[in-house]
DNA sequence: CAAAAAAACGCAAACGGTTCCACTGGAGGT
DNA sequence: ACCTCCAGTGGAACCGTTTGCGTTTTTTTG
């Protein structure tokens, strides 16, 4: 069927070794051998099958990334598809193909692990989610294969994991709102559960102790990643005898809630409450006003990730490799947080 | 290193032919063979080389998803996520792998289609795009690689593909906005090079006419799948001496700037502009106000794609095959249309 | 009860590469 | 002129499965 090593040999009188060595520019081929093979091998048309290839070299040069369930119901779509970018990007340039694989439920997930990396049909993994007690982890770890986390576990500090110092991000988004004049600022979270929610929740509060502002436990509401949970707060947030003036949101999504639910209060923002939220998603810009938020470099994180695990992959084991890459962020302050406070 | 066919043959007492057989379970194997077969390859942990058995089966059970550059820029990256997901869904279900696989140019896109298909990696192909004249589609038909199309080709009528009646679904928008009493209806176009576009406008012009209402040149503008160009369309309308009262718009994300711009310029929608898109995408529900839109079923454009290159490839040839699937649209019709037109 | 048919299984050759080892022939050393 | 050495190449085994065909065992049948 299709043109082989054998064929190429024979059309060019040399054995099947010389055509791989050819192949793999092995030092001890000859010039003109190897400029008649490749000749050849142009000729005939000639694709290296890569299945037979990875069947004797142990390797496959490709990764796969699992899809967390929570891409199914959520729209961090647009999240995801940042990350998937840069990770098929950097995994392209490097010569390793990306397998995308999705799974109903942790069970299902752990099966298409399995399937593909016992099956030796990817050579290592990328996680893109940090959940409590994780199988798909545990099985990666217990078998010895390379993998990579986007986010961080607690249970295991030192996996190969690529990540936004979410703490010092929260800090730096907080004092913006500080430096700003605000002292009654307010935080509205994610899941209390994910350590992301817990991270910049922490970083919320180590800005306001450095300012000397106190952190009042009724302007921080825990909900999910959805703009209804800002949207409910907000209803909760503007009854309150002492409303909170400026607001640290975990999430784009949810701020899009907020917005809407000071919108419909009849609240403007950023004259009546400064927002400013985390991830920078590529609709913070449009939104009415646009959205300050903590670029944290999505794709980055996608391509770095992706690097790490390719390194840990072809890694020896001569050099010690970093367990920990941490993606810088920076603010990208817009509309929503650009209006300093009256002196009151 | 991991345990193989053989490994459990020995063990089992039985000779590697067998093994093969009960794990495709041929019909001439004893029950008691299988079964004690089975417990071996439970007992010690084995799993299928999926490389050796796609070398001597030649076939991968995997397709590649080729992202178009424009996934780079644009963020139709919710559009793109979306279609993904659906057809990850899919291919797992029917046990196919999926991998991504991205160019920075045509000619990368080819170099990566080229070593994906001839080197055997992958079984068959989905492209996420339809291009006036694509060197992927002419490699791969030339090659006669199965493939299928999320769009429609003009340059080969009859690839297989699947895609949105984008004509009628045009048209049943525009019949909306009339049935509301308008008569100043505009459009707001894309690229005039995609056909998207083109049969978008299309099914506009027909709705027009069979309405009686005449289509105006002045009310039809050509932009990018950007929110500039909403934003800039408006600008434009809105100084013209006779401005249309409602607005069919080619994608969300043009949208996003129409009412951006209509909002800057004093305009209320639905009061003064009513509006409808196209592809519902997850954030319609959540701008201000929140937006008509065409729901063009995204995920199951991608689910169907997936579905219908699988079937391709597994394809005898002995019954022929639909060369055409069309998804079924819906008008999700919100508050940007919702107001009916004061009799004038 | 022998012969034929069916059922269950083993052998060995692929699939398309890679790589260790052996072989050849000419250059360089003595 | 003989030995050594090395660059350049060929031979063959192997990677882990599948599968056509032959062999053995069991069952059916006349």
């Amino acid at each position: 069927m299709s043109v082989t090593i054998k064929d190429v040999a024979k059309r060019a009188g040399v054995s099947p070794s010389t055509v791989s060595r050819v192949l793999s520019n092995h030092p001890r081929i000859s010039r003109e051998t190897s400029r008649k093979v490749r000749d050849i091998m142009e000729e005939m048309g000639y694709h290296p099958n890569i299945m037979a290839k990875s069947l004797v070299s142990k390797t496959t040069e490709s990764i796969c990334v699992i899809l967390p369930k929570p891409a199914e119901e959520l729209f961090l779509n647009l999240f995801f598809m940042e990350l998937i970018r840069g990770i098929v990007a950097q995994a392209n340039r490097s010569g390793y193909d990306v397998l995308i694989s999705s799974g109903g439920n942790e069970k299902e997930e752990v099966e298409a692990v399995s399937r593909l990396l016992n099956g030796r049909r990817v050579d290592g993994a990328i996680l893109l989610y940090s959940r409590q007690d994780d199988a798909v982890v545990d099985f990666l770890k217990s078998n010895d294969y390379p993998f990579v986390l986007v986010g961080r576990s607690e249970k295991y500090p030192d996996l190969l994991s690529v990540d936004t110092d979410n703490v010092q991000a929260a800090y730096d988004a907080t004092k913006h709102l500080i430096s700003l004049g605000h002292k009654r600022i307010g935080f509205v979270s994610g899941p209390p559960n994910l350590i992301v929610s817990q991270d910049r929740m922490k970083g919320y509060g180590k800005a306001l102790a450095d300012a000397g502002l106190d952190m009042r436990k009724e302007w921080v509401v825990e909900g999910e990643f959805l703009q209804e949970s800002g949207y409910r707060a907000m209803s909760f947030f503007m009854n309150l005898p002492e409303r909170p003036t400026a607001l640290v949101i975990v999430d784009d999504i949810v701020a899009f809630g907020v917005l809407r639910g000071l919108h419909e209060l009849g609240y403007k923002v950023p004259e009546d409450v400064s927002i400013i939220s985390f991830n920078n998603i590529s609709l913070t810009e449009l939104s009415t006003p646009p959205l300050s938020s903590v670029d944290i470099g999505i794709y980055n994180l996608g391509y770095t990730a992706s690097q790490a695990l390719i390194q840990s992959i072809r890694h020896d084991g001569e050099t010690v490799l970093p367990h920990r890459y941490i993606i810088p962020h920076r603010l990208m302050i817009r509309e929503s947080s650009m209006y300093s406070m009256p002196k009151s």
